[in-house]
RNA sequence: UGGAGCGGGCGCAUGAUCGCUCCGAUUCAAAUCGGAGAGGAAAGUCCGGACACCACAGGGCAGGGUGGUUCGUAACGCGAACCGGGGGCAACCCCGGGAAAGUGCCACAGAAAAUAUACCGCCCGCCUCAGGCGGGUAAGGGUGAAAAGGCGAGGUAAGAGCUCACCGCUUUCAUGAUGACAUGAAAGGCAUGGUAAACCCCACCAGGUGCAAGACCAAAUAGGGAAACGUUUGAGGACUGCCCGUCCAAUGUUUCCGGGUAGGUUGCAGGAGGUGCCGGGCGACCGGUGUCCCAGAUAAAUGAUCAUGGUUCGCUUUCGGCGAAUACAGAAUCCGGCUUACAGCUCGCUCCAUUUU
RNA sequence: CGGGACGUAGCGCAGUCUGGUAGCGCACCUGAAUGGGGUUCAGGGGGUCGGAAGUUCAAAUCUUCUCGUCCCGA
């Protein structure tokens, strides 16, 4: 079994990080959920959740942060092997750098556990040829 | 056996693997090991306190809250017991100051909605063809949510507390109770419609703001104060009329000081604490003693996956098998209440009906 | 965490303080006017007053609880 641990410096703190990755972050759209990502300069992804407050009750707002956190400790790697997948080009995903990453949770959002989500992004970066416009569009 | 009332409890369990937060130990550190990790409502934020800061000589008005009595409590709008009224066959449940201090309101209907009054009536008198006029009366009809004590007898032209008995009401007295109040007696002779979740009156309560309170540390940038050393001037002021010089001023550098933002630390987990036993009290609760330490996050931890087993439902139906479901809901300074939400399971006491003995 | 406002016809709002009749504009329907449409005129329909209890003879209105939406302060 490897090990996968997720320590709080795998986590977006801060408003201002919270900020920057709003204003340059690349969006993804998926069903009730968008995934907005932004290359960084630190050695690590880094994770935020937003879940919008019309997702009523704290327990399900919780539950939903929790399962969304678990997807990411299970798959720390999810944009640049998503990147990979998505694109015909030439791709290591050791090459690429590292990333923030925004999870936005709206009304609506129904996937119940980790494996769910997995397969829903995956599906979701290979819609989307992102390789292109991150590093070809100069 | 069926129905009902009241008061409690539980609210999936066990194991494995991978994670998260805090505490403790080892340790330079990294890390390792050990321990702990959501609720009965954590919710709504409707009350009350603790705690913190601010304000404050004393008193009052306005505005707000509470509302039978006595206890309990740190306190309460909470709880207990009792009192009175109402509902229910019953267990039991619900309600609670003042309407004979004052003001307002009571639609429509109705003669009249609180100063009393008279539509149909009843009775008497006069005129008189039907009928009309004047007076007496409020028992009956009618209206309305509500009609001026109820009911019976006497009384009367017809009636009326006009008189009387009983009930109700008011006042006074006596007895009992800490008290709400209860019981009894006498007198009055009907005066007192409803509404205070209308204004109001009476009694009692209360400074304000809230842990993002408050305390401490403290970048960057801008600006403030002080000191030292320079610089500039045929722009200014003072010593002095002029020159030099000095001081102020302007400006630069350095150092120091104070406030203080981002950020960090603290407040922040031993408490009106839980629980066993003993004692006091009808009870809420209180006292003594033993024992336990029981979340502490901050873009905010308490999760994921798998297995086994409960419980409920559906299909199949011989054991059994398969599938589905497993409530309401997540700590944010803490505590005491209230209110609201809640699949299902379960315990105790009590009442009614039926059956058997 | 603290504070405040709103919910009434398909839409936007009065009425709530001071309790008895729910009204206005737009929209909708019918008719008139026009060769036809628009404008205009006349008439009409449509509302569990967010929900539930309570006070009252009577509640959109008063009281309590509750649901939803929005806003403000830190």
């Amino acid at each position: 079994m490897k090990f996968f641990p997720l320590p709080k410096s795998s986590l977006l703190k801060k408003s201002r990080d919270y900020k920057r990755v709003y204003q340059q972050g690349k969006r993804l759209q998926g069903r009730n959920y968008s995934i907005i990502l932004t290359p960084n300069n630190v050695d690590t992804n880094r994770l935020g959740i937003s879940i919008h407050g019309q997702v009523k009750g704290a327990v399900r707002r919780n539950r939903t942060k929790r399962i969304i956190r678990e997807f990411y400790r299970l798959n720390q790697t999810f944009p640049q092997k998503g990147i990979c997948s998505g694109t015909v080009e030439n791709c290591s995903e050791d090459d690429l750098p590292k990333m923030d990453i925004i999870f936005t949770v709206r009304k609506g959002f129904d996937l119940k556990n980790p494996i769910e989500i997995t397969q829903s992004v995956e599906d979701l970066f290979k819609k989307n040829d992102l390789f292109k416009s991150f590093f070809k569009s100069d």
